[in-house]
DNA sequence: AATAAATATGACATAGTTTGTCACTATTAT
DNA sequence: ATAATAGTGACAAACTATGTCATATTTATT
């Protein structure tokens, strides 16, 4: 084997394994202690974060670190990628531990010259706007770490102005408009409820409630497994043709939309008794463009609204 | 030079230069044209996608692809690229000539194999939600282009059901919330506008129009140079707990939140008067959470559209 | 204090690779 | 036809990589 494929291949090997010893790599490649020590001399100057310690136990160690083989990306490709990683830069928090900048500046250095002009020039020209997330969130991957592993906490958590402490088996974490939500398995209600992250006031493990069974449930599945025997209602809305485009954004996977020729829709779905509220609000921004004709209680509860904001005013 | 050192710089250079031929390369490395020719295989070996074409004005060229020379990530950086990619999957239309697909696989598979473990493991747990995309656009690069070159442009337009032609002159291109917007200088009103690009039915090259000025605006910068002299309210709104946490997560510019103690607070900000349907559509979903206490316009029309909707029902 | 397990470095002969040169072929625009 | 370009093969010379051996250094364990 050649110097440069044994070379590459130490990169992933390394990588790969963390720990090893000059002589574990010497058997693997079949070559001399010395030339390893002198590939590994090379390595360090290429840039990969190796360090070692003398004496028994000791060893190699690459730190946290990793090195991505080069990879052939079309101009368009590369760029995207340096505006993806911008666009997504109003998330305050993931549950990743990562600095935007450092990311985006390691991609930008990375290209070459011609391209980063390019870049430099779309720079001011295209922008993807996002809702801001109003605080960090501590704790996304301690849930995220939960979810992958089945565990069990015991969240502080604040709703309506009433701090209450709970078991809970989260199924993952999900973003939207800004803010992050953990659908779960709550222990203290005995039902799956939809916590919002920020309204967490800590996180601990919780070492003596056994889990329930999750693991054939994630996020993509929960709502056809999780939502059986709830109490629901029929859907009946008619819109505009402002009012279809407007749906069609959302496109709610129970609520089906169907058009007519003339560009007015309507929409048949059912909906949970427990999120009328939900409904009546999202309904009212839509304002002449949709007409609620059932259920009785969610055009109740958007008149109700409506009244009140209307007295506001008088 | 050493060949691994050679080869290396020769792909940053072939990146850069995009079309060579031997004698060039050789002259540059110093090294013989056999040299070259040799290089130039070993990386085509190596992925790099050459091709050659023999003759007078013959030489190499590069295709599209570009070779990104190793990058060092950290773990955690290398998984958060991948869900950025991820995430971003939801815009149909990009300014960019891509397929999400190809490039996360791309990146998904130059990671090495146990991170490819930790991913498979997130990829249900973690999700980020957007509003869908309804439908392609295909100008967007054009318009893009238009606004890094500044060059003017005639679009059909289709708004309120009326179609027009009209020359702009883009100032560059932004999303929000699933749409593509727009801002120009339009040529027909001699005004500043925001189009929605899906409401463009064609855009072509405007020969005949000379470009305005507009080298100093772009995204960032456009508001405080462009909203002179327009007719504006001023708005003065309260809001509960609740509407407070709601502005927070927009928080424009010209408008300012002022936090009380108890956690309510108020708006103070100015608006212009085309933008008054806006912000009345816009109040009408805080529902209780604010109460405009002016300007008289803004609360005239909203009490207006709730008794439209009002209406509705009785 | 001794030992063993690890890294670290230098010198040198040998094995292996890379390079330049030269002679030649093939293709294509002018 | 001619000139400019790519492409191939053979071989000696120049260069590089490797293994071996000697030796130093560090450190956990006994």
């Amino acid at each position: 084997m050649s110097k440069a494929k044994r070379l590459n291949e130490m990169i992933m090997m390394v990588n790969r394994k963390k720990r090893f010893t000059v002589r574990e790599l010497a058997q693997e490649f079949g070559v001399s202690n010395r030339t390893i020590l002198r590939d590994l001399q090379e390595l360090s100057e290429m840039g990969v974060p190796l360090y070692s310690e003398v004496g028994p136990h000791g060893g190699y160690q690459v730190l946290n670190e990793r090195i991505l083989p080069p990879i052939a990306f079309s101009e368009d490709e590369a760029i995207s990628i340096f505006f993806m990683i911008h666009a997504l830069r109003h998330y305050l928090s993931l549950p990743f531990d990562i600095e935007y900048e450092s990311i985006k500046k390691k991609f930008y250095l990375n290209l070459s010259g011609d391209i980063r002009d390019v870049i430099d020039r779309i720079k001011d020209r295209v922008d993807f706007l996002y809702i801001k997330q109003q605080e960090e969130i501590p704790f996304l991957r301690q849930l995220l770490d939960a979810a992958i592993q089945q565990e069990v906490i015991i969240i502080c958590y604040e709703a309506n102005g009433k701090i209450s402490y709970r078991s809970i088996q989260p199924i993952g974490i999900y973003a939207n408009e800004g803010k992050w939500y953990c659908p779960s398995y709550c222990f203290l209600t005995k039902d799956y409820r939809v916590f919002r992250c920020d309204r967490m006031k800590s996180v601990e493990s919780d070492e003596n409630t056994i889990p329930v069974d999750l693991s054939k449930i994630n996020l993509k599945n929960r709502f056809s497994i999780l939502q059986h025997n709830k109490e629901t209602f029929e859907l009946y809305v008619e819109l505009t043709n402002k009012g279809v485009e407007k749906y069609q954004s959302v496109n709610w996977s129970d609520i089906a939309l169907n058009k007519r020729e003339d560009g007015t829709g309507y929409l048949k779905g059912s909906i949970l008794k427990h999120d009328i509220n939900f409904y009546s609000d999202y309904f009212i921004t839509y304002g002449r463009d949709a007409v609620i004709k059932g259920p009785f209680e969610l055009i109740e509860t958007i008149k109700e609204k409506l009244n009140i904001i209307l007295k506001q005013y008088n």
